[in-house]
DNA sequence: GAGACATCGCATATAG
DNA sequence: CTATATGCGT
DNA sequence: GTCTC
């Protein structure tokens, strides 16, 4: 057996890095998503190349990289450092504005006020506050307790037993129940950040109890979730645990009628590039598809009735596109 | 130079 | 009570 | 902040 070694890290990590955290500095405290997604952008457009950036020729004219962020990896380059960067870090109640956000329900309007109205300047303040269960909603709650559990990601064989266990019992409560786990665990990653379940039931439209029996099911009987942030008849979100040996992990479940089931399928499994590409794609040949359906668009915009989907094989036949398995859609 | 930058389910706050 | 707006995560 | 119109 070959000696292990580390899978090779980016070349220019260390300026994702940075591209990232002003990107959040951006979204958590001014509270512009927009210039969020735009230094996101040019980090993916960074990560796409393969050897280590040594001019500001190796980025020129790389989508999302304009004059403004050019100069601050022009700055990176000579320096080490961006100036903005260093200024962002120097603000320390930005800085608390960040960690507020690290809680899952915290977004930049919660985390500002909290760091503003009540002074609170780090998690550990926040843990101990006194008026902490006055300050946070219930999920809020959840997300500060479970914080440091959610900040893991979920190995691969944890997912696989999770779904042995999830597929058994759905599949027990009702056999024409099917289910499956989509994201990045089925397109094959080692690990993932959470569990997202697909569900769907050829009589789901009379049924609007289902989600929730399910969801009864699992808490119930088997202790497996454990908590629940959501809950309505298509949408669950809340925290499982496959036994107390091992961490709480975010888990999702949405329902969908076996009609929409293969394009829901095709989105939640992405990865996001490709669904951003097939969107194009779609839109190109006069289609229009999202995560219920694909319809055919007229030529004054009107939208025809979901055309007929019973595979995701399908999908790619209409836009002309050659089939990609799973794990080939890691672009 | 102005406007777009995805969309929507659920929880919660607010208005009527 | 119902209708609508906002925040959040997706 | 970047891109398109």
């Amino acid at each position: 057996m070959a000696a292990k070694r580390k899978l090779a890290e980016n070349p220019n990590s260390e300026l994702i890095d940075f591209l990232h955290e002003l990107a959040d500095y951006e979204k958590n405290v001014s509270r512009m998503i927009h210039k969020y997604n735009a230094y996101r952008k040019a980090a993916s457009s960074i990560a796409k190349i393969d050897h280590k950036i040594q001019s500001i020729t190796d980025i020129k004219g790389l989508e999302g990289i304009g004059k403004k962020i050019a100069a601050k990896i022009e700055q990176y380059l000579s320096t080490g450092k961006i100036k903005k960067l260093e200024t962002n870090r120097g603000d320390e109640t930005g800085a608390a504005i960040n960690q507020m956000t690290r809680v899952m329900g915290i977004g930049p309007t919660h985390a500002n006020k909290l760091v503003h109205q009540e002074k609170i300047t780090s998690i550990d303040e926040l843990r101990s506050h006194p008026k902490r269960d006055q300050l946070l909603n219930k999920t809020q709650q959840l997300g500060l307790k479970y914080l440091e559990e959610f900040e893991q990601k979920i190995p691969r064989d944890e997912i696989k037993q999770m779904e042995t266990i999830l597929l058994r019992e759905i599949t027990a409560m009702d056999n024409l129940l099917r289910a499956e786990i989509v994201g990045s665990y089925r397109r094959g990653a080692t690990a993932s950040s959470d569990i997202d379940v697909l569900v769907t039931h050829p009589a789901v439209a009379k049924l609007p109890s289902l989600l929730h029996k399910i969801v009864e099911t699992l808490t119930k009987q088997f202790h497996f979730i454990t908590d629940t942030i959501s809950i309505g008849d298509s949408k669950f979100m809340g925290v499982c645990q496959i036994d107390t040996s091992k961490l709480h992990r975010r888990i999702d479940i949405r329902v969908f009628p076996s009609e929409q089931y293969y394009c829901a399928l095709l989105y939640f499994t992405g990865n996001d590039q490709l669904n951003r590409h097939m969107r194009i794609v779609a839109q190109e040949q006069g289609y229009k598809l999202n995560e219920y359906s694909i319809q055919k668009v007229g030529s004054t915009g009107t939208l025809s009735k979901p055309l007929p989907v019973t595979s995701e094989r399908d999908i790619f036949d209409y836009l002309q596109m050659d089939y990609k398995e799973p794990h080939e859609r890691n672009m």
